[in-house]
RNA sequence: GCCCUCGUAGCUCAGAUGGAUAGAGCGACCGCCUCCUAAGCGGUAGGCCACAGGUUCGACUCCUGUCGAGGGCACCA
């Protein structure tokens, strides 16, 4: 049991490492024969015991007996750890190992001591994340559309950390480029039009009316005539500069509405000023990776205005991309490609070997070539790695509703958060696969309250605490955690719960390998549901002494772990709802 | 035409490296508060896991193809 109780929670691996010596002594003798990993699984069924291995089935296969057989040699030979009660053979060869009743429940007595830091790792993987995500253009306020990444992408964060890694979240400013000028040229027309000038309003032009809020912004501060004498080209750099302050202000805003922050806001424009992307140039040229070519038109795809045109394209292929790419427009200046390859550059002069970046489903097709890009220019394999997260498709009471920002369509996310909580909003865009392009009801979510799962996880939290509270009111004392007799817990309700405290560092680290932060949220919603079970069918205070002090600690390291978890995605755990 | 992601209950979604009887919430139906929070619990109904092949002792999971949804495909970002 000692063994079990140091590794903090890790029976798994316990468990897996015993099975293994086991394995190979028995294949100790056939150097032929294939090494086979031991991997233990939480069998779905009760009676299956609490860890299930299947190595004997693909273990028969090489060492051609049959797998029960095999289950039985290696059941000899074995040396479990302490903790374990039973393991027996069942169906075609799983091996079940049941672990004692009460072996886990030390547990209890370790969630509450590690407090906070139950699951996380205590010291550092040596492992240094840039973790890149929201990057929003600075055009406007962010759409619900946006929120999804930042929310996963917080959460990642959050969960690398707790797992070890050094992570550093990181904004890319797309403050250059053609976007730039429309929204300077938009805002100015505004300002225009707020100085009572009649104005013909463009479809290029943003539409939206926080242009307006933007010129009116500029206008409180600066004299419209101070704008009015500038050279055009001055002019329209400087009210782009001020546009952008003022979009990322209002996008920081958002960002801080949902408690998400950044440690940098990297500009692409200082990309360009400093010289970064045209050295980039030079160096590739210099490595013989550029050539002037043309490209063929894009198959499939309306392109009217098709010009077979001559660029400087930089050699991609060799590095595993489809087809070369400019790196130049034909007006000479760096393309959006230039610059983003010369900003990855950075990170990697900054000292990130590992880059992890999120993007819509959009920008799908930009993957191969910004990694063949990063091959090429640093030798590094599948960097950045790119997470997509899918497209929300909003519906307003069922039916579609298409966002653009051309259009002034978009929803604001701060309008969302709003109504619904920053809880609520986060939890929505976590208890998802973010490969799943899931509907997002904007009357639905506006309305949800026992609808939406974060308050069946919050409840359980509140509920416990209610309880705590009564037991306080009523004088209980509460022994010391390591004077509690947790072998009463013996219920199948009480049983079901340990089992899934003691899961928790493995989900985490689960989910962190795997950069699925919503397994955080699906297992909320399991050890909540697993809590209200119990406390549907158990009594707590006012059963007899030593049974209460064990359910009372029970009750407070499951509330430890949901709020731990909670935490991770962001989410509030209230004491009272 | 090519590439990427997806297709599981009426709806929204879970089903870790292939495992034993495919789950939850919402919706429907039936029960449960003199008792720690009913934002809760228990139960019933609802499934050819898109379809067809293949690999395997074993497939919702892996491979191929078909169909369907979304996204992407030079000089935008």
């Amino acid at each position: 049991m000692a063994y079990i109780q140091s590794l903090g929670g890790f029976v798994k691996q316990a468990l897996e490492s015993a099975l293994q010596c086991a394995v190979d002594t028995l294949l100790q003798d056939m150097l032929d024969a294939k090494a086979v990993r031991v991997q233990l699984t939480r069998p779905k069924i009760k009676e299956h015991g609490d860890y299930a291995a299947n190595v004997a089935m693909p273990l028969a296969s090489a060492l051609g007996m049959n797998p029960r057989q095999v289950a039985e040699r290696l059941l000899q030979i074995v040396q479990w750890p302490e903790g374990v009660d039973s393991a027996d053979i069942a169906g075609p060869g799983f091996i079940n190992i049941k672990l004692k009743v009460g072996g886990e429940t030390d547990i209890l007595k370790t969630i509450m001591q590690q407090g906070a830091a139950y699951g996380c790792v205590d010291n550092d993987n040596g492992e240094c994340v840039n973790l890149e995500f929201v990057s929003a253009n600075p055009t406007g306020p962010m759409h619900v559309g946006h929120g999804r990444g930042a929310v996963v992408g917080d959460a990642l964060a959050n969960v690398l950390s707790a797992c070890g890694y050094q992570v550093h979240k990181e904004y890319y400013i797309n403050d250059a480029g053609n976007q730039i000028g429309v929204l300077a040229n938009s805002v100015w027309l505004r300002m225009q039009e707020l100085q009572g000038m009649s104005i013909t309003f463009p479809e290029s032009a943003y539409p939206g009316d926080y242009i307006v809020e933007i010129a009116k912004g500029i206008l409180a501060e600066q004299d419209f005539s101070a704008f009015e004498c500038m050279d055009d080209n001055v002019r329209l750099k400087v009210i782009g500069e001020l546009s952008v302050a003022a979009n990322m202000a209002m996008i920081k805003a958002d960002l801080q509405a949902m408690g998400i922050e950044f440690d940098e806001y990297f500009s692409e424009k200082t990309l360009h000023e400093s010289g970064k992307v045209s050295e980039l140039i030079e160096k590739l040229e210099a490595d013989d990776l550029i050539y002037t070519g043309t490209l063929p038109p894009p198959k499939g795809k309306e392109v009217s205005d098709y010009k077979p045109v001559e660029q400087r394209l930089f050699r991609t292929t060799q590095f595993g991309d489809d087809v070369d790419r400019p790196l130049q427009k034909q007006d000479g200046t760096a393309t959006y490609f230039a610059a983003d390859i010369a900003y990855h550059a950075n990170k990697y002069e900054r000292g990130f070997k590992h880059m992890i970046d999120i993007w819509g489903a959009d920008h799908g097709g930009y993957i191969k070539r910004v990694q063949s890009a990063m091959k090429a220019l640093t030798g590094l394999d599948e960097q950045p790695e790119v997470l997509l997260v899918q497209m929300v498709n909003l519906t307003r009471n069922g039916v579609p509703f298409k966002m653009s920002k051309r259009a002034g369509t978009f929803v604001a996310l701060s309008e969302v958060v709003e109504e619904v909580g920053s809880d609520a909003v986060r939890f929505n865009f976590m208890t998802r696969r973010i490969e799943s392009q899931f509907d997002f009801d904007l009357e639905a979510a506006k309305q949800q309250d026992a609808e939406n799962p974060v308050y069946y996880v919050q409840y359980a939290h509140a509920r416990v605490c209610a309880v705590l509270r009564k037991a306080e009111l009523e004088g209980v004392e509460i022994i010391d955690v390591n004077d509690v007799d947790t072998s009463l817990l013996i219920s199948d309700e009480e049983q079901k719960l340990i089992k899934m405290l003691l899961s928790y560092p493995e989900l985490l680290q689960t989910a962190a390998e795997r950069r699925e932060p919503y397994r955080i949220a699906t297992y909320t919603m399991q050890l909540a549901a697993a809590f209200h079970s119990f406390y549907h069918k158990h009594r707590v205070i006012g059963v007899e002494h030593d049974l209460m002090q064990s359910r009372l600690l029970l009750l407070k390291a499951t509330a430890q772990v949901i709020k731990n978890g909670l935490a991770l995605l962001g989410v509030s755990a209230p004491d009272e709802m």
